[in-house]
DNA sequence: TGTACATCAGTGAACGCGCGTTCACTGATGTAC
DNA sequence: TGTACATCAGTGAACGCGCGTTCACTGATGTAC
C-alpha cells in the first residue's frame, strides 16, 4: 500500500499506517504468530529499528492488528446484514438479521482464518506502573451487534438472560472448527448445512422455551 | 512421574513415556506452543538428543500430547455424564445426559486451559512420502459422545440434521471465549449463567421446531 | 530570502536468547556360544 | 558360568536460524530569526 513508490527515501512519510498494513497482511496469511515485526519492517522496506519509533514493541503491532481485525469481522457482519432483505413482521425481520449477521461471521472467518484468529489472540498486556488501574477491555463490535440483533428479536417474544454470549459462542466455536478445526476438510455444502443447522439453533434456542 | 528415582543413570528405561508427562505439563501450563522438546527433556533430566530415539521431532512429540489431551477431554466428559441421576422419561434423560456432557466439556476447558487448547492445536502435519494416501482424521472421542447423545436424543423426537455439529460449536466457541477470549474475565456466577444458556440453547435448539 | 540549529525519523551493527536438529561419540545391556 | 560382541539408548558439542530489542549514529526536515 505505503511505500510502493520506492523512490520515498530516508524518511518515508506514512511509515506506521504502512507497518500495519504489514502487519494485517501477515496475520492474514498466517495468524497472530505470523506477526514479526523485522518481517513488517523488511516488507516496508525499513530496517527494524526504524518500528520502535511507532511503536512500543511487537505487543503493541500485534494490538493494533487486533484491533484492525476485530473492525473488518464487524463490517463483514454489517455488510452481510445490510444485503438481507426485511420483513413486515418484526419478529421475522429481527430473526432474518440475526441470521445474516451469524452468517457474515462465519464467512469471515472461513474467508480469511488469520486475520479472524488474531482478532481473538491474546495479546502480551501492556505493563503498567505497578498498580495502574486495570485497562477496560476495548469493546468488540461483532459482539455488540450481536447482543443488539438477540434484544430486537427478545422484543417479540421471551428471551433467555445471557444469549448474547450463547449465540456468540456458537458462531464462534463453529468458525473455529471449520478454520482450523475437526471440521476443517468439510465439503461447501456440508458446511453450509452445518452453518444454517447452527443458526437455527441459535435463532430458536435463545427463546424461552 | 517417571525419573523421579533420580539414582537412574544412563539408560532411563522408560524415557518416551517420562517426556510424553513432561510435555503435557508443559501443554497443561501454557497450551501447546508451550510443548517444546528441549525443555520436556531437560524436564526429565536428559540431553536433547535423547528424545530423538523415541520421538521423530517436536511434532510428534506434539501430536503424542494432543492424543493424550483429547483422551483426557473425553474422560471427563464421561465422568460428569456417570454423576448425572437418570430419569424415567427418556427424553429427559437424554435431555441430561447431553447436558452433563456439555457441562464437562466446558468444565474440563476451563479448569485445564492449556491442556484444551492443545487438544485442538493444529500440528504440523507429518510429511508422508510424496502421493501416499492421505491419512485418515483420527477420531475425537469427545465429539462421538456429543454425537450419541444427539442421537439418543433424537430418537425421542425430531432433531435437526447435523445437529452433532451445531452442538459442538456451541460448546467449543463458549470454552473459547470462557479461556482466553473476552468472556475470560467473568465471575464465577456470570460464568455459569452463560454455561447454562448455552446449554438451554443447545438442548432444545437441536430439535425441530 | 537566507541561514543556524533543534528535532525528527531513519540506519546498521550488535546483543542475547532459545529453538529444532544433526553429528560423531560412548556407556550399558543382553545374547550366542 | 564366562566371555566376545552386536545393539540399544544415551551424551555433548555444535550448526544455523530468526527473533525482539538496544546502541550510538546520521541524514532530512522545518522553524526562528
Amino acid at each position: 500500500m505505503a511505500g510502493i513508490s520506492g523512490g520515498k527515501n530516508y524518511h518515508h512519510g506514512d511509515l506506521r499506517n504502512a507497518l500495519i498494513c504489514a502487519a494485517v497482511d501477515l496475520a492474514t496469511e498466517g495468524g497472530p504468530e505470523r506477526v514479526v515485526l523485522r518481517e513488517a519492517a523488511r516488507r516496508v522496506g525499513v530496517s527494524p529499528t526504524a518500528a520502535y519509533r511507532h511503536f512500543d514493541g511487537r505487543g503493541e503491532l500485534l494490538r493494533t492488528v487486533r484491533g484492525h481485525a476485530r473492525a473488518r469481522l464487524a463490517d463483514a457482519m454489517e455488510r452481510a446484514a445490510a444485503r438481507e432483505p426485511g420483513a413486515d413482521d418484526p419478529a421475522l425481520a429481527a430473526e432474518r438479521r440475526l441470521a445474516a449477521l451469524c452468517r457474515g461471521y462465519v464467512r469471515f472467518a472461513v474467508e480469511h482464518p488469520g486475520l479472524y484468529r488474531a482478532a481473538f489472540s491474546a495479546v502480551p498486556a501492556v505493563d503498567r506502573p505497578a498498580c495502574a488501574p486495570a485497562p477496560p477491555e476495548p469493546e468488540i463490535r461483532a459482539f455488540t451487534l450481536l447482543r443488539e440483533a438477540l434484544e430486537a428479536l427478545g422484543r417479540t417474544g421471551g428471551r433467555r438472560p445471557a444469549a448474547g454470549a450463547a449465540a456468540w459462542s456458537a458462531v464462534h466455536g463453529l468458525s473455529l472448527l471449520l478454520l482450523e478445526g475437526p471440521l476443517r476438510r468439510l465439503s461447501a455444502q456440508r458446511r453450509d448445512d452445518v452453518v444454517e443447522t447452527t443458526l437455527a439453533m441459535v435463532v430458536s434456542g435463545v427463546r424461552v422455551p
